[in-house]
DNA sequence: CTTAAATTGACCACATTGGTCAACTCATAT
DNA sequence: ATATGAGTTGACCAATGTGGTCAATTTAAG
């Protein structure tokens, strides 16, 4: 299955997922049409058909896709040994922001997916749902060293926080990097300033929660 | 204009409001359905035209409508004396939560006509977007008593913490509080228990940023 | 009983939908 | 050169939904 779509040039491959990911980020299921991504993607209406069959062949698609993309993502470039909290969410965001730049909606898709309603799909992103989930919490965090914060810590508060402000700071950035994914310069010395900035966030959390370092 | 809408009963007025902002929330200007607001609202086609004189009107009337609600809400109640940041920003949660109550869906809604793009309606926003803009971060955190940090505290990286855990907070308890609207106890229940844990996470981040507190 | 405002929902012309398919292009093999 | 078959096109389809209208009906008040 697919094969025919798999046998496109790569850039081909990707224009026509880019183009997919974007109407399914913007729109739901249901209203998310098959007339803009191909409007968008500049291919025919039947040769999308001639691809993928349905909407919702294309849909599962790229929900398997893109899930792919990301636990690949993740298990390659992922330091499982670093002990520093700090450290692991550095390297996600920088995975994270990475990834955007190849496939700019990915994680807007992935978003909505999860609260996708329409029955049309709905059991089956169900059923492929525990993969993702299954790779995601228990191991990307599995082996820190909850030693490195101050003894009276609460250390689960402290990375809740951690979390939060390393999303404030992508969403914050997110959009500019969105609007410059064509000017690759740009792009980069945004995701660097970015970068600068979390590690300035996280310079500060870690003067206040791990021990051995002075205020 | 909108007199005869004004007319009804306060509570038929929220029904149909709700039902609006249901749908704009969920879906853009464009593809939002006034036969999904109609129905939702179990009123008919033609009475909807009649008190608002068409889609752009209604659109611009919620729009109205919600900003000066939520303006009055925070004017109304918080308290503009209050010089710890932790307890502004417990007011401004509870009056956001409570708002919910009673508008499930103001804040989606707003959030949407950040982004709208619809030429329908984008200037009309830009003009009156001033409004909103001008009246909340100015004055909301006016008189804030910086000197409660510890004096090698990075002030502006710890309001940005303690706004980002606020938020997180929020976000976790939303989607619950909104699937319990009806049931007015378990809403109160709930908020209460957001509130607990907001505490909780302010005497956490308090303790670490706020001089004269001990370890 | 009259009158006028409130309300209904069938109806309009039009746009868009997911999907089909006969026709056409074009690279490759013989 | 010619034949073959996969790749590709876009006009077309029935179905559905759109914002908006308006003649007809209900309701309330004098």
């Amino acid at each position: 299955m697919y094969q025919t779509f798999l046998n496109l040039e790569v850039e081909k491959q990707h224009k026509i997922i880019n183009s997919a990911l974007k109407e399914f980020s913007i729109n739901n299921y249901d209203t998310a049409s098959t007339n803009k991504i191909i409007k968008d993607a500049k291919i025919s209406k039947g040769i999308l058909y001639h691809y993928f069959g349905s909407k919702k062949n294309l849909y599962l698609y790229l929900y398997e896709y893109v899930t792919t993309i990301f636990i690949d993502a993740i298990n390659s470039r992922l330091d499982f040994e670093e002990p520093d909290i700090f450290k692991r969410y550095e390297q996600i965001m920088k995975i994270k922001l990475e990834l955007i730049k190849q496939y700019h909606t990915l994680f807007d898709f992935l978003k909505k997916t999860y609260i996708e309603t329409s029955l049309e799909v709905r059991s089956e992103l169900d059923q492929s749902n525990l993969t993702l989930q299954n790779s995601s919490y228990e191991s990307v965090f599995a082996g820190i060293d909850y030693d490195l914060f101050h003894k009276n810590i609460d250390s689960k508060k402290a990375i809740d926080t951690i979390r939060w402000v390393t999303d404030g700071i992508s969403h914050r950035y997110e959009e500019q990097l969105k609007s410059n994914i064509d000017n690759s310069e740009a792009f980069n010395q945004l995701l660097e300033q970015c970068m600068e900035e979390a590690n300035d966030y996280f310079q500060f959390l870690k003067q206040l929660v791990y021990k051995n370092t002075k205020r």
